[in-house]
This record gives structure tokens, sequence and C-alpha cells, in this order.
DNA sequence: TTAGATCTGTGAACGAGAACTCAATCACGA
DNA sequence: TCGTGATTGAGTTCTCGTTCACAGATCTAA
């Protein structure tokens, strides 16, 4: 492997990959090749190979991927070998629904803070999590959790994103629909659901 | 204008910048340059004048956009004139939070039916949307329903997706983690939460 | 031990989209 | 009417990521 800078895109990949991996394990066979774990994920095989090429070389040629070491080895790039904890601020509808959200179990991060500025909800525990005033995120880098979601009116957002930067928080998964300015250090993954369902009409049969 | 094919980033931008005309709309001024809208959506300004030349000469030069003009014309273009409506299908955690997402409406869409197989919540009524059955989706055509919003487990994500296709559903959002296998003409956007978390790990400094 | 089949890793070609640049256009004031 | 300043529209260039194609590595079987 040469020095090579990775494409956001193949780290955007590799969680699908993970996942794709998961429905082999239970099988007898031992090995998977990139055209096996294409077809599953529908993707293009060199699209596989080219992605897990830049961490080295994973695989066997003629025989394809050890399915237990890459799946190990992909949660060590990706960082998931031990649990991340992350906060969740704001406990609206949305946040609600994203602490109950199983689907970030089987990337080992898990919500165990959440922030909220309501405060008639400020105090209630929430799938064993307790609801804590906004106003303690600065306790979020003592605590060691370095990942926040973000799911509070566009009003407050860029307001809170700055604590949530001054508190240590490296990543932040947003789900507000405004542009959140942080230092380059700070990674931001915006999810913006409005625009998503806005695009929609565009693609629909005329007349429709 | 010539003849393009409009890429699809652009269409996802479209959007984005209806948003941030919104915040013009009540300014004294009628017109908008390319570098106000671009500085206010932290996007460049070629980018903003590439995307709307895509649809005829929509700017006057020397002075800018037409605000009201250009908000009507972007509106035309995504098909946001008129209402849209939109079913939701699965009303577990996520899919109660997104009934009531308000963000939806800004972009004339709205959610007009709710589909559950769950028989305890079905005939319950919420949003003034009553749930039903999902094997009520086959009535979307007849009721003008073209979109649909998919929130639920990825074991039945691609026999619903196949009900959907067959009840004439031009479009999907797609918040399962799973592939949907479609006809070309159906449009899928997928949004997938967990992925997106999962990214974040990788981004963290080192020893967070 | 060798032939043949399989599959990886990667350099190179390709393609899509973003950014740059500048000629053409327009408003406005002298 | 003409000159000046501002801003668009679009051709060109650049950058990034995907796809292709094949050399090289490994396994199997005779």
């Amino acid at each position: 492997m040469r020095y090579h800078k990775v494409p956001d895109e193949t780290i955007r990949r590799l969680p699908v990959y993970l996942r794709g991996l998961g429905s082999f394990t239970n099988n007898s066979t031992h090995s998977i090749s990139s055209q096996q774990l294409a077809d599953v994920l529908h993707v293009k095989s060199p699209q596989v190979r080219k992605d897990l090429s830049y961490f080295g070389d994973i695989g066997t040629p003629g025989v394809g991927y050890d399915i237990q070491k890459l799946t190990k080895h992909i949660r060590t790039i990706l960082r998931l070998n031990n649990v991340h904890f992350a906060a969740l601020v704001g406990y609206g509808n949305l946040g609600a629904a994203l602490l109950k959200y199983t689907g970030f179990k089987n990337f080992c991060i898990e919500i165990n803070a959440v922030f909220e500025k309501d405060p008639r909800k400020i105090g209630r525990v929430v799938q064993n999590v307790k609801i804590e005033d906004i106003s303690k995120i600065s306790s979020l880098h003592a605590r060691g959790i370095s990942i926040a979601i973000l799911a509070i009116p566009v009003a407050e957002s860029q307001g809170v994103t700055d604590k949530l930067v001054d508190a240590g928080v490296g990543g932040i998964l947003n789900f507000t629909s405004s542009y959140l300015s942080v230092p380059a250090k700070v990674k931001v993954i915006n999810i913006d659901i409005g625009v998503s369902l806005a695009c929609l009409p565009y693609y629909l049969p005329v007349g429709a």
C-alpha cells in the first residue's frame, strides 16, 4: 500500500460493507470474494477492492477476504472496536425517536447523554438516560463523549454547536436544516430530511 | 439555454436555495446576486449561477436575480407549486417523529396517509391522519398519492416497496438501511442514519 | 511439479461535477 | 447617447471518484 488520501465516499461505504458482512458470518465458508460482497450490496466489485486496498493488503488472491478478519479490519479503520458514547441534543419528536433507534448499537455507538432546553423535560429518565439541562454540555469532555447528535430548532443550532465545540466534541451528526460553522478539526455530517423529500417531486413522471 | 442533463447534485441544492431565498423575502430589495445567495448558504457563487443556468436565463446581468421570480421558478422546477401528498409507511418511533416533522410544509409536501402492520395501532388517528392497515397501500394510486416515506424494519422493506411500486408510487424516501430494488422509473432517495453516524468516529482525533 | 482456474491489488482511462474565467448584457448617470 | 460598474451565462479547466483491465499471487488437481 502506498500513501493515499482515502476518499470520503470510501469511508461512507465501509459501514455498509460491515453490514453486508454481517449476513455472511453464519455462513459455512470463511471467506468472501469482492464479487460476492458487491452483489449483496449492489455495488461493483472493483469498487469494493479499491476501497479496501486503501488500507493495505487485506485479501488473498485466488481466495478472497477472510470474513472475520475483514470485519475486524473495517471496525478498526472506523474505530468501531470499542464503544463510542454519543450525546443527543434536543429531545423533541425526532430526538426521542433517535434515542430509541436501534441501528446505532450494531456500530458500537451508544447514546448516554441527553440535553434539553425545555425545563419540563429536564430530569426525566428515558431509555435509562437522564435528560439534562443544555448548559451541562460543558461536561462532555470530562465524561469522554466526543460525538453529538443535533436535533434542535434551527434558531438555536449555531449557538448550541459552539457550546459543543467548546466542550471538545469532534463529530456532529446534524439533523438541523442549517449550516453549522465549526473549526476544521470538527467533522459535521448533515442529514436534511426536508431537502431530501423536497427533491422527490422533481423525479415523478409528469402529471403525477 | 442549451440542452443539458441536470446533475442530481444541482437538484439537491435547489431546495437549499429555496430556503435561502426565504430569508430575503422580507427584505427591502427585490433582487439578489449569486454572490449574496452563495454567502448565506455557504457555497460558491459560480455554483449558484451554473445550477440556475440549467433552467434558462433567470437572472439579469448587472442586477442579479429577482427574488420573487427566482423563488417561483425554483418551485416550478421542483414541482413544489402545488401541494404533494405523501404516505408514511411504518408508524414506529421514527415514523411518529416524521409525521410530526414540520420541515415538509415549507416545501408543500403533506403526509395524509399512514400505514402500519401492527393491529394495535391501526385505526388510531394521529395528527389528523388515520392509521390504516398496510394492505390498503394499493389504494394510493386512486388517492393521488405518489410519494412514500418508508420507515419500517429491514425485513419487510423490499416486500412493502414492491407493494408501493404496484400502487403507482413514483418516489420513495427510504429510511430503511437496506437497498430497495425498484423499476428505473421509480426514484429512491436513501437516508441511512446508522451509516452516517458510524462514519463519525473515523474523523475524530486519535485518542478521543 | 506444472497447468489451469480464481481472485486480489493497482495503474490508467474515464466521467461527473466544481471552480475558474471572461465575454456579453444590463442599469444608471453624465 | 455613451461610458462605467456590476453581474450573469457558459466554455474551459481542474479535481475527485468510479470503472476498467491486467499483472501477479494463490489454490487445486493431476
